[in-house]
DNA sequence: ACCCCCATGTAAGGGGTTACATGATTTA
DNA sequence: TAAATCATGTAACCCCTTACATGGGGGT
């Protein structure tokens, strides 16, 4: 009984609805799969043949357009059952690293004017990304995922989490703005 | 001029407010500094090293309880010039892995009573973060951190997007676990 | 001619985690 | 006597990122 690594659960994950090949796995671990996670193509190819070799997936293969074959993934039944059981148990827990929370707790070894920046950037670039969940969000409930049977319900309820969680940090980086301007006018009163 | 990596940065930021032993870092840098960054003793040694040798911090050595000498570490004027640039730039985005996230992506492969646990421990997990989370925060406030003139306004900006982003996630965690229940209640109608 | 897409794979290097190692002093 | 604390360092391993490599087919 071989372990199975986060990443090789991440696969068997994204096959659960269907088989797929090593080149559309690629495709869909590029943008992050239920939008937090994500995998890099050398890492695929190899996490695969050891799937494979633990018997939790197996392929057809079929003529490839360069000088190697396509092989078409699936999970077995033995996969099938490592995903069920895994998915239930609790995470072990992460370490969370966030670099704008690094540079907010030294803030005070900064020009202020120049943080005021920072968080502005920041507040644009979640904005942005809250606009492309949006936008994903409306797409599936048009497809009615929003139903816990609908096969998508997984993905919409991952929608669900970002779009409440990016508003408060968008919210935080405008308020951390504030706070900079307030201390950029208190030590240069005069300009 | 030497790359610093974000440890070597992560550092610096630990450093900031006053000259620490690589011991007290190790200590900090256990619970996570600015609440949202850790580092294993087997990475701060090296580290302290390398910046070292980049000229950005400096030591005393006096002798030590054991059997290698005690170091003392602040930052050099080079050390804090870096770390002020460092501050304002713009983070190159990370990668974000959340397992909780992959898992309910696949969701449709799992046991809804299964996964209705699964959401309801969680929800648990982030209450009691966010309870320690509460207790630190009162503490700062009655120490008037909440002022952006001081010196601890960034730890106490860490806490204020840590309470901003938990409830939301508590609270997504709790109407997971109401889908899983709903859905359950569909499959077996009868019990 | 050159680049992009399909499709699979390998190599090198950085970062992080777990565990090992030394050895004096304090606490149970 | 056993352990925890102080204090610094090393070794092995895994994961991830960047880059290299092959080679046919289609587009400009």
């Amino acid at each position: 009984m071989a372990t199975v690594s986060a990443l090789g659960y991440a696969l068997l994950c994204a096959l659960h609805r269907g088989p797929l090949t090593g080149y559309e796995l690629v495709q869909r671990m590029r943008k992050p799969i239920g939008y937090y996670w994500t995998a890099q193509q050398s890492q695929i190819y190899p996490e695969l043949a050891r799937l494979s070799a633990n018997g939790l997936i197996e392929h057809d293969a079929e003529a490839g357009p360069g000088p190697r074959q396509r092989k078409t993934h699936r999970l077995t039944a033995a996969g099938r059952e490592a995903l069920a059981g895994w998915l239930v148990e609790p995470p072990a827990p992460r370490a969370f690293r966030d670099e704008t929370l690094l540079r907010t707790y030294a803030l005070a070894a900064a020009d202020p004017e120049g943080m005021r920046e920072f968080y502005l950037a920041e507040a644009e670039t979640y904005q942005r990304r809250l606009d492309a969940f949006q936008e994903q969000h409306a797409d599936l409930l048009s497809r009615h995922a929003d139903d816990p049977s609908h096969p998508q319900f997984g993905a919409y309820a991952t929608l669900e989490l970002a779009l409440a969680g990016t508003p408060p940090r968008i919210r935080w980086c405008r308020w951390m703005a504030e706070q900079m301007a307030e201390l950029a006018r208190r030590r240069e009163p005069s300009g």
